[in-house]
Parts: structure tokens; sequence; C-alpha cells
DNA sequence: CATGAATGAGACTTCATTCAT
DNA sequence: AATGAATGAAGTCTCATTCAT
């Protein structure tokens, strides 16, 4: 993540490989991955099309790598919302006011990352996209360990802290969902209270 | 629906297309919109490629086509479900399960139906898969509705009750998804009640 | 070989590989595998490019299937040569003489040929070529045998008869070669007597 | 050949210019010149890619520049050896063994020199492998003079003397074969006697 | 309607070569 | 000389679609 200390090269190199991530970040997300075409990312990108091979492998990779570091911002803090010290109740309303922060300004994300985690997803090599999947997964196990901290301290309902968790994302996803389709009239940062209130009404103790 | 009274013609050219069709679904299904060819689906059909495109005019087609009519059927059941008179809860309920009966036999279609209307889309152009959204957008309503329906009798909390169905749209969702991804470990049928539980409780009134 | 009974559209199909295995024949001899284009070949038969993939899997096999076709006739006829009744030196003259008429009208081949079986040949991944290899070697034992009948019959001196062959082979070949540098200046079929006379005064027994 | 009374730096750039020659022939040798890059010779030799292009204009420049070195100096020793005072069958023999010693310890240069001179050669452009073929050809010819000689002398017999070289060559370059194919099975060397003594015996004045 | 050979645009990818540092 | 990132022409191959039979 610090580049500075890094010699003027090394730091240039980066700052390629960022433009070409973003340049296939946006149009991955606009077309999909099978419409869009390497050439039009190099050329989105303003580099030539040999340069980008020569910063990854192929197409799959470059979708790859694209995927995993967004995937690793994402689950990074969302999991460090989680892993806060605190009553259960507020790590949740936190978890869900969180994923609106984090594509907030990322819609081009968001999209793509329903088509590999939600929809079924075609567009990688089965194996490759194992890596995010198991990331998610990751994710979902420790947002039931706090859900069953929860169930511990007589806090929440005893259900299946998993399938709670289940329940949360499915939410939670939808309205992001929501919103993406149409941004205009769904705020997902808007209805996260609305969220909180029908989840948490439906899992607590009473 | 009903081949009977229509020539053997007639009968024979459907029967060749609900073929096609169902080469089309396995295939489609199993690998993905782009990583299936014309010739691949009309060899599992057991046509010469040129008897396919006498059917359907193009790709795109093919797969609007074989979508829009697993969407009516879809939708057809659960707005019946809807549809019925008798207390709102025992619809919502009804409702759950009945997700489950629907895809029961069937997890080809639920997995295509999820690249549709929850992963980003990028299967057809621009256009043609409104269609589908639409007809997704119109269950979505008439469930809305039903909600609207028990919150002027009291009998739900007065939210908005849109987002009450978009919530109950993304845990059953959630759930399907969950049996899709491994069907032995998590039964939707199995926990349609859990379904219930969880989302009423959360959405009805004390 | 008889196309006759065929039904027309397979005979067409014959003829159109024919036609796609000779441009690739004539451009391979002039140029080399590697400086000869798959679109150079179609459009030199005159057809699309995805016409020649219907025929030929890829390039490699386009390839291994023009050798083995012209290796398996060039073999047949001198193993029927060497399969003839009659003494061992007349035998001896006749294949030394044979080697001539096959490749009379056909430079193109003798070319491929030589690049495929005395050069070391790089234009088809290992394996490939193991096949034409084989050909060749199995028509270099039968003369072998021949040469070891006449060392039985005390018609040929008694030298190790493999070795007998490889020379044999090698001074046909460095003629064919010579013909094949210089068609105008060194005629094979002319100098056929010259070979046998050298050859068969070096290994004949006294 | 000499570089002892150069300064450092040239010394230095000759050593270079070995070892990049020397990564090449190992590659060329091993995979075919269109199966080699011009990265992969950078990169055995342990140069960067520009390097490499500051000694050598171009790969095919390379290429050349290997082959002729190693022409030359294969042409240099036999050349030598014909040169010999002394009786023809004496020089013979020992030019026939002195094929063995040249490339005893360099299978690579000799598979190259096959590609080369034996096999129709497609690796350079037209123009470009002339000097090569052109080298090989003065030898034959040196050849030719010696076995006229011979011939003068009634050691001959009376047969076209360039004739009888490419016989020879032929005999020999075939041995060289079979030991390059399979150097366990066929040793070049130990078949230097079967050689002369077949060949001696077929153009030897009785 | 049925067939399937033919088409060719366009995708992915490699690699010889250049040039600024 | 040495470096190696950047270039882009050119090659292989796929596949949606057409059309003559």
């Amino acid at each position: 993540m610090q580049d500075e200390k890094l010699p003027r090269r090394e730091r240039e190199k980066r700052r390629h490989r960022r433009q070409m991530l973003a340049a296939a970040l946006e149009l991955f997300s606009k077309k999909g991955y099978h419409n869009v075409s390497m050439h039009e990312i190099a050329e989105r990108a303003e580099f030539a099309i040999g340069t980008l091979y020569k910063f990854f492998k192929n197409k799959e990779h470059l979708y790859k790598a694209l995927m995993m570091e967004k995937a690793a911002e994402y689950h990074h803090t969302l999991s460090g919302v989680l892993s806060r010290e605190g009553d259960v109740l507020t790590i949740l309303k936190d978890y869900i006011s969180a994923k609106a922060g984090i594509f907030a300004d990322d819609v081009a994300t968001l999209r793509l990352y329903f088509a590999e985690t939600r929809g079924a997803s075609f567009n990688i090599k089965a194996g490759l996209d194992q890596d995010i999947r198991k990331l998610y997964d990751e994710l979902v196990e420790q947002l039931a360990s706090t859900l069953e901290k929860g169930i511990r301290k007589n806090v929440l309902r005893d259900l299946n802290p998993y399938y709670m968790a289940v329940a949360l994302e499915g939410i939670t996803n939808a309205f992001l969902f929501c919103w993406l389709e149409d941004p205009e009239r769904h705020s997902y940062k808007a209805n996260a209270p609305v969220i909180s209130d029908m989840f948490l009404k439906g899992v607590m103790a009473e």
C-alpha cells in the first residue's frame, strides 16, 4: 500500500497497473466480462495491448486480480467492523451501515461483486473464482460468530446463527441491489436504519 | 399450453421447440450464456444448426425465449399464491414455502434465474432483458400490495411495504442461493419455517 | 481413394479437403511451416478461414495430415518395390530408380519430406511428428531386410545390413537433395545408375 | 580469435557476445529457430533484451552469426584435413573420421547444421542463408578436387568426382544423423571404419 | 421445415523490436 | 554499453449466422 519509499520505476509500474485495473473495472462493470475485449481495456487504459499482457498473464488473470483486490478491501473493512469490541446490536447496526460506505463511491465494484457472489458466476473457469467465493464465505462465517455471541448473551434469539447471517446478508444485499438498479429512488444509506429495524426486530430476544 | 387439438405438424413443431429450449436450459445453466455455442445447443437437442435458427432468430432470442417461459411459469405460480383470499400471514408463509416447490426439481432454471435477476446480468444486450426484469418487478409490487394489506389490517407494522417486499425477497433468495450452492447441507424447503419466523417476527405488529 | 460411389456431398467434401491440402503443401514447401499463416492457406485454397478449421483442428493437425498422406503414398510405393520377388541386386536398382519417380512431379513434397526426415524437425510439437519418423524407420528396416537377404545369398558382403541401409539412404537422399537444389544441373533420374554403381560396388560380394 | 592483447573492455565485449551465442545455440538447437524468442535467449544469457539487440541487429542476424561461426570452425577443420599432403585414401579416411571429432562434444551444433544444410531450411529469409550454403558447397568442391586427384593417380575409379563427393557426404551425414537420433545405439566414431570400407570399396580402382 | 457446409468478423495472445533512462 | 517497459503488427482460432440444397 505504501509506495512512497519505492524507486521511481517501481512506483510508475504500480501506477500503470492501477490504471489498467481501473479501466478494466469500469468496462467489466458496464458491459460484463465477456463483452469486453482486451484491446478495449488496453485502449481505455491508454496502453498498448502488449503492455497489458506484461502485467496480466491473460484475461482471466486480469479479471481475477481485479476481483481479488476489491474483495480484499471490502472484506477487510467489514471484517474490521465485526471485530470491534462492544455490544452485538451496535456492531450489527454498524455492519449494516458500513456496507453503504464501502460501495458509496464505487458502484462499478458493487456491480461486479454481485455478478460474482450472488449471480451464478460463469465468468472465469472453474477453480479461479473459488478464491473470491471463499473470501465471501469467510465473512459470512465471521458474521455468524458475532451473531452467536449475541445469542450467548441473550441479546438474540436462539436461532441458527449461520442462517441468521444468511438472512442478514440477503436483506442488505437486496437493498444494495435496489440502490444499484435505481440510485435516485433507493438510497441504501438512508435505508440502513430500516434494515436494522426489520432485521433486529426479527432476531432479537424479547 | 394445450397442444391436443392442434394438427400433428403443429404439435411436432412445439415438441421440437421444447427440446431445443430444454437443451439450451441445461447448457446455459451449467456453463453460462457465453460459454455455450449455438452448435452445442443444436447438437444436444439433436437438430441441425439451421433448424435451431428456424425456431429462434438468434442466440439472444433463444435465451430470452427460454427465460421468459420459465419466468412466466414462476411468476404465475407465485402470483397465484399472493392472490389467494385469506389472512396475510398465511399468504406470506405460503409464499415463502411456494418458492421451494417451484425450483425443487429445476435447479437449472434457478441458476439462470439468479444470473438474470440478482447478479448484474450482462448476457443479453440492453433492452432485451428488460422484459424479464419487468416481470420480476411486477411480482415484487404484488408482494408489496399484499404486505400493504397486512399493514392496513394492523397485522404488520407500518413500514414501507415496498421495502418490506425487498427484504423478504432478499431473505428467501439468500436461502435459495444457499441451497443452490450446497443442496446437501442447506435445504430450502426445511428452512422455510425459519425464514417465515425471522421475517414475520421482524415485521409483525405486536 | 475411390470416391466414385459416394454421395455428391461427400465427394465435394473430399475435393475441398484435397484443395486445402494442396494449397498447404505448396505454401509450406515454399516458405516453411512457420512462415505460412492459416489465412494464407485458406486464401490460396479459396476458402474462408473458418472452413479450413472445419477440416483441420488446427495448424499442426493440418500439417500432420499433409505429411502423413504424402508419406503413406511414398512408403507404399517404395515398400512395394522392396517386396518384389527376384534377385536382390535388381530390387536395389529398382529401389534407387523408384525414388526418382516418386518425386519427379512433386518437388514440393520432397522439400517438406527432407525438412521432416533429414533436417532436425522443429515444426510440430514433440509426439506429433513421431508417426512420420516411425513410418520412415519402418522403410529403412525393410530395406535392411532386403539387404540381409542379399547377404544370406552371398550376393552382398557380410556387413551390418542396417548400416548398409543407412548408407544407401544417405547416398540416394544426397542425390535427391542435389536435384532439389538445382534441378537443371543435377538430374536424379539420370544419376540413378551412378548411384547404383557406386553403392553396389561398395557392398557386393566379389 | 586471440583476445589476449585487447583492452579489458573489448575482451569483456567478446565474452558477452560468446555468452549470448552460446545461449542461442543451446535454445535453437533444442527447440528450433521459430520456437525460441529473443527474450528467452536474453534471459538464458543473463542479459537484458536491449543488450542482445546491441550485439545483434535482429533475430536473423543473431542466428546467422551463430551459424557462420560454427560453420567456419567446421569447414576450417575439414578443409585442413583435405589439404594435407599424402595419399588420397588416407586423406579420405581421415576426412571421414574427422567428422566424428568435430561434433563429438557439440551435438547442438550438429542438429542446427542439419536443419540448415540437409533439411530445406526455412529459418532465415532468402539470401541470408546463402552464405552458409556457399561455405558448404565450397567444402564439397574441395572434396571433389581431392577425389579427382585420386582418379588422376588411378587410385579411384573414373567417376564424376563431384558426384562421388556428394555420395560421400550423403553417407557420412546419414551416419551422423543416426548418431544424433540415438547416440546410445549408433556411435558415429565406431562406425567410421565401416563407412570408409563401404565407400572406398565402391569407388576404388581395382 | 431440415440440413450442415461455408463464412468472416473479431477475440485472445505472442513476440520482435524500439527507446528513454 | 546496459536496461527493461512499452509497442503493435500479425498470428491462431472460435463461433454466430447464412444459404443453397
